[in-house]
RNA sequence: GGGGGAGUGGCGGAAUGGUAGACGCGCAUGCCUUAGGAGCAUGUGGCUUCGGCCGUGCGGGUUCGAAUCCCGCCUCCCCCA
């Protein structure tokens, strides 16, 4: 008598089985198979493995598993990336090393890593935190350094008040912090950066990489190159030290419809600009924007505001007097500072106009334009009008015309700005890589000397809550001997952002216990790139940036040949409870429980079969028992004695091959591009027909045996425990994940009888069996003769009569 | 404000020019059972005079035929400002 199916004995059994047999671990090849490097995105070390993370990585251990059905040498790594803040706060809170804590965490994961069943070769984990690794990490600073792509800079940083530390541009959403969503402060302080914008444009071509579009506009967006033209107002009349206001605009064929200046409140030259009799209602305006924050201040339903400084300046391109204001919509920290008000062709300068009152002239004319007032700022394209010599031109050819008369006359000149910033790699924090950098009072900035690496964090370091680094106040770590002088030096406190180490972490997944270099650079160059990633949409930028920068940079070094780090990507949506998203910040829904109540294949699969995979969706555990049900049949299914089918029903034969090839097709269209919810679908709909089948007892038992079998393996990358015990149940060979996928074929793909929908005038009015092969002129006497289509023809006339093949067949009638 | 995505039964979702609602959940009825939050079977968009009619956010259009393509509008989500 066969037992019916218990996940609870089979999976823990089967994972012992592949570990025994060590089936996931990557070997060189020796057959020649292309190779397949197929990864997830890391998990930072939280504790516990979430549903999220579940649905994270179900899906690209199927894609691991089923690239290598499909006969490729796949290597498919893990790890953690273990450097960051939670560590470093639950020391504070709770007396525990983060180092300990770090690592505890990992062992629980590994432990939950092992419930789900992934494919990974372990023998190849990362864990960012360790020195072996982070070494690496100061390695290529000290590269970058050597080769002026890292560099210390004094200026105004983003400051976090709650993580006590600074964050690059990339950090910062909507004005706070994107890990604790604390308003984001200015400071000015010396930090290190790399030089990210020297590969802006390089950056901005994606032909070497198939990412989703929304990926690619994201980053495109977040680059945010714009060509325009700078351009200086005189102010001379004033005798300053400073003889004009320089603005910057994208716009250069409006410029002779500007009619005023804006100057940002913080702007320098305000406080000399403003004529006496301003000067009351400028200093209260400037102190009152102070008060706001840059969100307040840029938000586009906030109402513009702005005071006149009584000042004037002198439009170069028609010598035109214009006033000077302060607004505070113009941001001191983008552009210049100033911006040249053109009403007619801004919108927020046309809002700006109507407010004040200050005259709005139309430059670019619209389309049938009559010389009328405008209703709203006009953006688009039009025909020079009111631009002097310019009259008459296309706005585009205005654009060119007038930069270059610009430039010639030396008013100012074309500029390409970025809205990316240098990459501010300074953190102010403990858990993370130190920067080896030693300041010496005679030598200046010295670099550690790479034999003295890794600079390794200390272990004693008093955590407190004091809001410094706690490596300042750690004697031992910072002060030590200048690297060229041997004079008395301090160490640098700060530690990397630990966006450092995911951003190469993929490479040393190649040679992990390489201690001579970072990575073997022959198997690096036929190894990498990653040929497909999976992750999530909050990496658009930040972490898929910086992989991109850091490779180019790698690549400029001569470590590796290729230029993107990662070929294909894809990014699967969020799952979220109805009260918000599963992170490590909140919801953690644990795992282990529902492993425990349905078993791991059967959670893997409820969590592909939610959707599609890169829309996410609500976790509600409402509808796993419909998983749980087809396991069950499955189960029940592929273990009956196929010697009990009688066979000799040569339909019901057909029928179920068909039924096979028609899943096989499916199945492997459907998995390729990671449509796991319709490959379930259609594995149900196969279980469905074998149990009519075997109803039926019609089939033979090698056809049974057959079709059994392809079900096990197109189960497997889905339901990798089940998968493995059917087959070896079945008397297959172990192990089920290393066999081809089965095939299909098209001529299987049609039953002898097939159905042919018949309409009349589009609308179904009848179906009609008729033999696979048969002929048009056929299949339109019988859907002519059909009851339903008889019905409604009679006493009408036939117009018309449209067949698509194997379809159906439409009758218009008048 | 700009960019991207979406809107389909009670629910998750299929179908990207050809039978709308595959597959599953839930629900209903029946069977089995000492019992059922188990299993199995059947049914399940609405209305219906049983011929059909209506139905994919709303309004128009193209087509023999539209969830799908085009035009206008509404709502929601994500990213950027």
């Amino acid at each position: 008598m066969r037992e019916s199916y218990d996940p609870a004995e089979i999976e823990p059994r089967i994972r012992r089985l592949w570990q025994d047999n060590d089936i996931y671990r990557w070997h060189a090849d020796e057959n020649g198979r292309p190779k397949w490097f197929v990864q997830s995105m890391f998990p930072y070390p939280s504790g516990d493995l979430h549903i999220g993370h579940w649905f994270a990585f179900s899906g690209g251990d199927a894609a691991a598993r089923f690239k290598r059905m499909e006969g490729y040498n796949v290597l498919h790594p893990q790890g953690f990336d273990a450097f960051g803040l939670p560590a470093e706060n639950a020391a504070i809170r709770g007396n525990v090393h983060p180092k300990l804590w770090t690592y505890d965490n990992i062992s629980n994961m590994r432990r939950q890593f092992e419930l789900m069943g992934n494919s990974y070769d372990w023998s190849r984990q990362i864990i960012t935190c360790d020195p072996e690794y982070y070494k690496w990490n100061q390695y290529f600073f000290l590269k970058f350094l050597e080769n002026g792509l890292a560099y210390r800079s004094d200026g105004a940083v983003n400051w976090c008040p709650e993580d006590q530390t600074t964050l690059a541009n990339e950090q910062v959403k909507d004005g706070k912090c994107e890990r604790c969503e604390a308003v984001v402060e200015k400071r000015n302080m010396p930090q290190w950066y790399f030089a990210i914008t020297k590969y802006a444009d390089e950056m901005l071509d994606m032909s070497g990489i198939e990412w989703p579009e929304k990926v690619i506009v994201s980053q495109e967006n977040w680059i945010g190159r714009s060509e325009g033209v700078n351009i200086r107002f005189d102010i001379s009349e004033y005798g300053l030290e400073t003889e004009s206001i320089g603005t910057f605009t994208t716009r250069i064929d409006t410029i002779f419809g500007v009619t005023f200046v804006v100057l940002a409140p913080e702007h320098p030259l305000v406080g000399q600009l403003t004529q006496p009799d301003q000067r009351p209602i400028v200093d209260e305006y400037v102190a009152a924007a102070a008060r706001e924050t840059e969100i307040e201040r840029t938000s586009a339903v906030r109402e513009k505001t702005g005071v006149p400084t009584g000042a004037y300046c002198i439009n170069p391109i028609n010598n035109e007097r214009v006033p000077v204001l302060v607004g505070d919509y113009v941001l001191a920290t983008y552009g210049t500072g100033a911006v040249m008000g053109v009403p007619a062709h801004d919108a927020r300068d046309f809002e700006f106009a109507k407010k004040y009152d200050l005259p709005i002239r139309v430059v670019v004319a619209p389309e049938g334009w009559g010389g009328e007032e405008l209703e709203e700022a006009y953006l688009a394209p039009g025909v020079q009008v009111n631009s002097g010599e310019f009259d008459g031109l296309p706005s585009a050819k205005g654009m060119e015309a007038i930069a270059d008369a610009i430039e010639a006359n030396g008013w100012g000149e074309r500029v390409v700005t970025y809205h990316m910033r240098d990459w501010l790699i300074s953190r102010q924090r403990y858990w993370g890589t130190p920067i080896p950098v030693i300041y010496c009072g005679d030598c200046g900035t010295v670099p550690v000397p790479y034999e003295d690496l890794p600079v390794e964090l200390p272990a004693d370091a008093a955590f407190k809550p004091s809001g410094r680094s706690p490596l300042t106040e750690h004697e031992g770590f910072l002060n030590a001997p200048c690297p060229k002088c041997s004079g008395p030096g301090k160490r640098e406190t700060d530690t990397m952002d630990t966006f450092m180490d995911s951003s190469w972490y993929h490479m040393r997944y190649l040679s992990p216990d390489n201690d001579e270099d970072p990575f073997d650079p022959d198997f690096a160059n036929s190894w990498a790139p990653v040929d497909q990633y999976t992750g999530g949409m909050e990496h658009a930028v930040m972490h898929l940036l910086y992989s991109r920068f850091f490779n180019r940079a790698l690549r400029d070094m001569g470590y590796v040949d290729f230029d993107e780090p990662y070929v294909h990507l894809f990014s699967h949506g969020t799952l979220t409870t109805e009260v918000g998203k599963i992170s490590k910040r909140s919801n953690p829904l644990a795992p282990d429980p529902l492993v425990q109540e349905y078993g791991a294949d059967t959670l893997r699969c409820y969590l592909m079969f939610l959707g599609p995979w890169d829309k996410g969706g609500i976790w509600t555990e409402s509808g796993i028992n419909g998983i749980r049900r087809w396991l069950h049949r499955t189960w029940d299914v592929c273990l009956r004695n196929p010697e009990e089918l009688s066979g000799g029903d040569d339909a019901a034969e057909r029928a179920l091959d068909v039924a096979g090839n028609t899943v096989t097709k499916r199945v492997i269209e459907d998995m390729r591009v990671y449509k796991y919810n319709t490959s379930i679908a259609s594995l149900m709909t196969y279980v469905n027909q074998l149990n009519e089948a075997w109803d039926n007892g019609g089939v033979s038992p090698k056809l049974w045996r057959e079709s059994v079998r392809r079900l096990i393996l197109h189960l497997a990358p889905l339901a990798p425990h089940i998968a493995e015990e059917l087959w070896l149940l079945n008397g297959g060979e172990f192990s089920v994940h290393q066999q081809p996928l089965p095939e299909w074929q098209e001529s299987k793909l049609t039953v002898d009888t097939i159905k042919i929908v018949v309409q009349v005038n589009g609308r179904v009015r009848d179906t009609i069996a008729v033999p696979a092969d048969a002929g048009e002129k056929e299949i339109a006497a019988t859907a002519l003769a059909s009851p339903g289509a008889v019905r409604h023809t009679q006493d009408k006339q036939i117009r018309r009569e449209i067949y698509v093949p194997g379809r159906l067949f439409n009758i218009v009638v008048g």
